[in-house]
This record gives structure tokens, sequence and C-alpha cells, in this order.
DNA sequence: TGGACTTCGTTAAAAATTTCACGATATTAT
DNA sequence: ATAATATCGTGAAATTTTTAACGAAGTCCA
């Protein structure tokens, strides 16, 4: 059994989403070319990633909707749900622990940290804030996967530092600098200027902008 | 001339922001290697990377901070500033439009639109909030790039129809859906969940969760 | 000044990813 | 039952991206 691929498990999860979605309609098929259709990509990229995770689709008809969710839910997640906590419960964090996907979805925020006394013993959404102090002792007891950064750049670092120490083996970093980790540690940068100023390079937004000029 | 790749200009982009936070320091050169250790990538890569966008680099000592970080600069984005407007004025929005990074680094948050009549005529760090009905006024007359949807997912569809009538090129999606849209305009894409749940497989998370149990 | 050393820039090789082409298989209509 | 049609699954080709290898060019120190 081959590998898969990032890029392939990465768009497995929009796979999903979408058949979640469309489990909703009366429809109980569909093809790869329909799907494709609703994800602007294209037929063959759809059963070449599909292919990896077995055979459910059927000649001539396309894909059971709920057979396919369930197979590509089953191959990646198993049955696991995704632990994470918070660190820093500014504008961003808040949005965070209130985003409506969370607790669906397979990921459960299990805690939250700051270091503003003021924000300490307080819930939001239901997700207990913690002084910092207690990052240990929570990540130990919680088994927690994955830490989320939200704080200032300027405590970036420390804070990876806190959660590598923790043992954490993923992070996701939404603060605007680079931070350094072990390398059995993943990053996953998340810098919305970046995401911005590239979006307009790499597109022909800049070639509209020229022309407006 | 070769055709820079997308990959290599969302990579500059991550050079330009620390080669700006280099500039801070005494330091006035660094090597393909002390920024590949800053970044977590190779010396390889970097060097690459900045190949495409001309010489800079002095044999046996490096790049000059200041000068490659113009250069980079420059050369992907002249002296154009990405001009945004936000739709969806809720806990995402709200962070998005304070996020502290606009404004500086060449984004600038235009308006904001949102369809609860209450927060109609607002300010939020000094952004006003629209109705929807201002739409392609607002975008006309204030030569907007990109459009940015943080709206409940139900409704984006139609926010992307708005966007893409008003002319946009292209658009961030934050809700948790593919939207259809021409082959003109390009989605950004960014799903939380996805972004957690991928790091999950497609690292060691998965399997120190494993160990654990 | 000269020689050892460092680091760049680039061509070539390797690896990863996407696209193509098409045989196989189920469906549908007659 | 059979033919026509639709759609899957996949090996091979094409493309893109990363990595390796190394000559060229500047630095630094005796």
């Amino acid at each position: 059994m081959k590998k898969i691929s990032k890029k392939t498990i990465e768009r497995a999860f929009v796979y999903i989403r979408t058949l979640k979605s469309l489990l909703k309609d009366k429809e109980d098929y569909i093809s790869s070319q329909e799907l494709a259709d609703i994800l602007g990509t294209t037929d063959v990229q759809i059963r070449k990633d599909i292919s990896y995770f077995g055979k459910v689709g059927i000649p001539g008809k396309g894909y059971e909707i709920r057979e396919l969710e369930t197979t590509l839910e089953k191959f990646i997640l198993q049955k696991n749900i995704v632990r994470v906590v918070l660190f820093g419960v500014g504008n961003l964090g808040t949005a965070l622990l209130k985003y409506p996907e969370f607790n669906k979805d397979r990921i459960k925020i299990i805690a939250a940290f700051d270091r503003d006394n003021r924000k300490i013993d307080k819930k939001i959404n239901g997700v207990k804030i913690y002084s910092l102090k207690k990052v240990s002792s929570v990540i130990k007891k919680e088994k927690v996967d994955i830490g989320i950064i939200a704080v200032p750049k300027e405590c970036s670092q420390n804070v990876a530092n806190l959660i590598v120490r923790a043992g954490l083996k993923g992070i996701v970093n939404f603060a605007p600098v680079s931070i350094q980790v072990p390398d059995d540690v993943t990053v996953k940068n998340i810098d919305f200027s970046i995401e911005f100023l590239a979006l307009f390079c790499n597109s022909n937004v800049a070639k509209a902008k020229q022309k407006n000029l």
C-alpha cells in the first residue's frame, strides 16, 4: 500500500466536508466530475485521490455519497478526536474559541491559556482559561494533541517553548513570526498578511489593479 | 526571465517578514544558511528562491539584509498596497479588523459589510461597516482588490456572488464551504478545521497520540 | 599579496504531484 | 440479452518542485 501524500490528505478533508453537506440533499450518488465541478478541480484529481483509500466507486454511476464519506473519514482519522489547546485569548483567540465548526468536525478545544490574570478562570464558550503556569499539568492530564499560538508575536517563541516542553508534537502558529522547534515537532503557520499578499500576487488581482489605474 | 512559482512567492513573503525583523539587530549581513536555520528550511531552498529575484548575494559573506529585503519587496509588490474589504463582522471578522499587522505590511482594510442593521455605520478600529446594499458602490469607488468572506457558511455563496458581480478578482474565504466563482477569480480557502486536522494527520501528532493511549 | 575558506548562483538529478490515456466494469435503454 | 453509454481505477507521461553537486566569486587573515 502506497503512502498517501500530504496534499491528498488535505484534499480528502475538503471532500469529506463537501460530502457531509451533500448528504442533506436527495441524491445518493455523485460522480467524480460532479464533485470536481463543485470544488473547482478536475475529475481525475478526485479519482486519483480517492483511489488511495480503496475502490469505492461504481463505474457508470459514481460514488455513494455516504459510503465515500465514511470511508475517507475512517481511513484518515480512524476514531480520533483532535484535542487542542489555545494560547492567547485576544481577539483572534476569542474568535477561535467561538468558532462554530469546532466541537463538531472532530476537533475539541480542551483549554485556553492567557497571561492576563483578569481572564484566568473565566470561561468562553465553555472553555476554561488557565494561567500559563498550568500548561504542563493541563496538557498532561487532558491528552492534548496540538497547541494553537494566538499570542502577540513578541511572546510566540516563549509560548512555543512551553508547548514543546509539555511534549506536544503539533503547533498551529498564527503569530506572524517563525518559531524554532525541534525536528519532531510540526508547525503549521497561518499568517493572514502573507495569505492576502500571496493571493494578490499569485492571481490576476494585481493585473486587474494595473488596468484600473 | 523565468516565471516565478507560487511557492517561491509565498516563501518570499516569509523572507521579507524575517528580514524586516532582522533589520532591528546589529548585523548587516546574513547567509542563506543562517536564514534557513531561523526559518526551519534549507540554505539551498533559500538561494534558489532568491536567485529568481536577481543576484544580490555576496559570495563568502551572504546577503545584505536591507538590500535583500527591498529587492524582494520591490520585485514582488512594486509599490502596491493591497486593498481589501471584509464581509461579515462577527467574531472572526472583528478579529481581522483588529489584527495589528494590517495597515502595516501593505494591506489596508478599506471597509466592512454586514447584514445586521445594528452594526451598520459603526466603526471598528477605524473601519466603517456598511450595508450589503453599498457593496458595489464602495468597491468601485475605493479601488478594492480582494474580498474577505467571514460570514456564516450559509451565506457565503451569496456573498461570493456579490463580490464577483462587483468585479473583484480575488477572494479569501474563511467559510468552511467551497464557493463557486468564474475562472478568472481566484479563491484562497482558509478552513481552520482542515488546517488542524491535516496537521494532525500529516505529522507525528497522531503517532504521539497512539503511544499515549 | 596569496592562499584557505566561505558562500553564492546555477545546472543537473531526484522526488513529488498532476495530468493524460485508456482498459475495465457497471448501468441503462432497447 | 445486447449494445451504447457513463464512469471508475490506474499505469505511464508530463510537469512542478525540491535537493544535490559544484564551479565561481568574494572574504579574511597571515
